[in-house]
DNA sequence: GCTAAATGTATTATATAGTGATACACTTGT
DNA sequence: ACAAGTGTATCACTATATAATACATTTAGC
């Protein structure tokens, strides 16, 4: 897939303290340079490919992608071959759009925009030269902090988390559920640990899971897993309304497309 | 506005080197750990709360939230009694999705499951207990790309942007255009910094911008600024299809509705 | 199929870069 | 009018990261 926008190039990265700042500590920005080596670039980048672009010798260089990857800012790429930023980083990016005072006001106003103009809308924030994208509104009813990108649901008690979970052996499904917070978010929430390893054997079968009311009421959501190596990495999920669909009609509609896609997407890893 | 779906806790932060781990880096940890504080917390921070939060002492903190302000990935809030998050997270975050293979490969198969399918989908990321969520696919046709969070567009050529400049002087509008890169995005794009300026006064009188065709060909989209204090912060986009729409309808429709939600939005700032 | 280049990993002595204690001016709230 | 909290600044010391060097593996070139 390529852009079908043409990029900007962003701002102008300076990491170097001014004259005289006794305050500044360039170790931090150290942290901050390597992770910029990525804004260019396509492709996984090696460490001496890092050092070139952020400045760095290969030495520091090799140490601070240790200390990021350790932490999970930073991970191996997918085939080995390098390294590329890291999930981490997307706990960030929540914190940056959840706490940004024009997303927190704009967002219920946007959500009755989109009500009377049926066309899309962007809400962005004003950075200097270009304009950053901060989300889209699309659909009617919205549950829309779940819309941030960045926000994180529960593995064991959503639909694209149970389908991720069926990728594993039922030992390793014990284990990630051991160490889970088994919250009940719903009173159909299932939060017995057994009871749970029950429905994502019936996910493996099916090739795909089904949630209904367990982490949103009135929503059916179905799920299929997206795997690589045989790992788990990713899911997909189709999520309709109980208002607009039944648990059947909607399994019988989405999921054979579901899990089509799931089976291309893969194919293509 | 009130989160309607209860947040994970997110994973469990360690910060620490393991034992005799000669390659950890304590400071690149360190730069992490400051930006980590705001993961709990539902407000601006001050220096001594990053402090407790993040486990260091508030000398420590005080040099490091120095200068990560000084790079961006920290701000002032906006009156100015506490630090936030910066916007410059935003470009990280931008790098991690198109840089994931998954998601790579996932966007086009989606798109059309999304076109069989009408319904919601969601692409989610496994991360451990947690699926992270990647991003949604609404609409019937996407400018795909340009939906991931933290892509910018520049302000020159775009409606939020020129948006935005309308709500800046003339003079601060020349120095922004100075600095800006002038890419002739289509063949409509005006690079010519006094006509772009002629076309921001015209957005000032009106309270709007209208673009056509000067970024994405066939799309007319409508840009109302948002300041806060006279200054700029961001913008509402709301974009259609010029197949759908001639431009003075558009701008009849959509027009007065999105200046009605800036207004509204900013009255709540 | 073999060499050469490039990859990630690890270990050190040295000096530089960050520490943390301390101090101050300024705002905020009681 | 005070006390508690804010952000800012300075400085001597030593803990910390450096940069050079080395090595085992993998990848690419011939």
């Amino acid at each position: 897939m390529r852009p079908n926008v043409r990029t900007t190039p962003g701002k102008e990265l300076k990491f170097e303290a001014e004259e005289g700042d006794a305050l500044f500590v360039r170790s931090a920005a150290r942290a901050m340079q390597v992770l910029a080596a990525f804004h260019g670039v396509n492709k996984a980048l090696s460490l001496s490919e890092i050092a070139k672009l952020s400045g760095l010798d290969r030495s520091a260089t090799q140490r601070i992608v240790h200390t990021l990857a350790k932490l999970d800012y930073v991970r191996r790429s997918s085939d080995d071959r390098g390294y590329l930023p890291g999930l981490r980083l997307l706990d960030h990016t929540l914190d940056v759009l959840r706490l940004d005072p024009l997303v927190q006001k704009a967002t219920p106003v946007l959500l009755e925009l989109r009500r009377s103009l049926r066309e899309r809308i962007d809400l962005s924030l004003s950075d200097d030269t270009r304009m950053i994208y901060a989300f889209r509104i699309q659909s009617k009813r919205e549950t829309f902090y779940a819309t941030l990108v960045g926000h994180s649901v529960p593995a064991f008690a959503t639909a694209g988390g149970r389908a991720a979970l069926s990728l594993m052996t039922d030992d390793e499904v014990r284990e990630v559920l051991g160490r889970s917070e088994l919250i009940e978010y719903t009173a159909a929430t299932r939060t017995d640990p057994e009871e749970i390893l029950e429905q994502v054997r019936i996910a493996r079968t099916n090739g795909y899971a089904v949630i209904v009311d367990e982490y949103l009421r009135g929503e059916v959501a179905i799920g299929v897993g997206i795997s690589r190596d045989g790992r788990p990495i990713g899911a997909i999920h189709v999520a309709g309304s109980l208002s607009e669909w039944s648990q059947d009609e909607f399994e019988r509609q989405a999921a054979p497309v579901a899990m089509e896609a799931a089976r291309d997407i893969m194919a293509s890893l």
